[in-house]
DNA sequence: ATAAAAATTACACAAAAGTGTAATTGACAG
DNA sequence: CTGTCAATTACACTTTTGTGTAATTTTTAT
């Protein structure tokens, strides 16, 4: 069985060599590249089909995400990990965002990397414990996204306040609902005054925009 | 050491005695409470303060999401986590929104389980492979999110376009730019052309409503 | 430098949107 | 049973928005 391909990108040699001799003791994995800085990993990962790159996020020049998102296009099935010291939430989810697939710290044995890599070959995204509870955690914040209809308004005017967002006419959303053109105007004004605003756009402005 | 508390909702006869003599066996957790419907649940699982609760997410009446929600805010400090046999991304979405922060799927071994829950009590959000990385893509695909002003647009007619969206009347838009009414109704004609409508609400939505 | 594109203003007219008051009907809760 | 609320329609009136044509100035690109 072929073994599968593992590159490093990290410019501390010492855990370079850590994490290469590490993989290279795997049964299943072989590190074929390494690379100290980022503008090396863009210049040749590209020649060579890699099936995971393991990077590092605080690189020298140009930094771990960037380079991702740049290899992202050139190396659709390569896999990327993202391997980092800091917890801090905005580079998780830039990570996740330029397209890395696991997220792992620095802190982890040996082993727990072997596994690492076995779960994304396997269709996984290894992250360590503390990343994926804040990962979790970004899903259930937003719990106010818009458009949330405010309770105070009827059905019908709900539904009425979509129609306005469409964009349609006052005419047209009159024959949508088959009523008379002066109950949509009616109906208006008092969405309106629920709201507390004074025309259509401001309206859509407070409920439909993010 | 006191042993971690674990509830299990479960409507299928099987899987509860599983779970349960899965968690019995182990050394940290023990397995205070069984129920085979979410109302029952609701009714009983307040009255105990229980660390982590294994849900089914396909239940008879209520189901294991809208359990969790109910519960949640009055076991703030209890861990959930979805458990099922669907891989439907809407289950897990809907799930973690829900206030889930674990997302197993039933086919799991018994030390897996074990695994699972201990990671869970360490601060870490389990998950299976395969949830684990549709949660990882659902960040990677986002990249479409509008606004994205159409490029045919100068950038003053873009900076016109926001000012409507806000809902500000024209006369309003004129003084903020210190320009006539006249231009902003050139302006505004200009765009609309341009994004082939005909009034500021179909404009609003076809740039600005997702 | 010179043509093209963008920004500006003006005026007039048409269409749509917004406001106030008032009255009718049906559903629903106390 | 009775009053409140939602939905409906009507009419009159004001304000805002949208359209057409035309002309001037500034910026930008070739």
């Amino acid at each position: 069985m072929k073994k599968i391909s593992v590159a490093i990108v990290e410019d501390s040699e010492v855990v370079r060599l850590m994490l290469q001799q590490t993989i290279r003791k795997s049964k299943n994995f072989t590190c074929v590249q390494t690379y100290i800085t980022a503008e090396d990993a863009l210049k040749f990962l590209p020649k060579f089909s890699v099936d995971i790159v393991l990077m590092d996020i605080h690189l020298p020049g140009i930094n771990g995400i960037d380079c991702i998102k740049k290899l992202k296009n050139k190396l659709p099935d390569t896999q990327f990990i993202m391997c980092t010291t800091s917890h801090e939430d905005e580079h998780i989810f830039d990570a996740l965002k330029a397209g890395a697939t696991g997220y792992l710290l620095k802190n982890l044995k040996g082993e727990e990397l072997i596994n690492a890599l076995h779960e994304l070959h396997e269709g996984g995204s290894p992250m360590s414990a503390t990343i994926a509870r804040k990962v979790v955690n970004a899903f259930a914040k937003p719990k106010d996204e818009k458009p949330q209809m405010p309770v105070e308004l009827t059905a019908r005017e709900k539904e009425l306040l979509q129609l306005l967002a469409n964009g349609l006419m006052y005419k047209d959303i009159a024959d949508r609902l088959t009523v008379s053109l002066d109950t949509v105007k009616k109906h208006c004004g008092n969405i309106y005054k629920k709201l507390h605003v004074s025309s259509r756009s401001e309206a859509i402005n407070k409920i439909f925009i993010r």
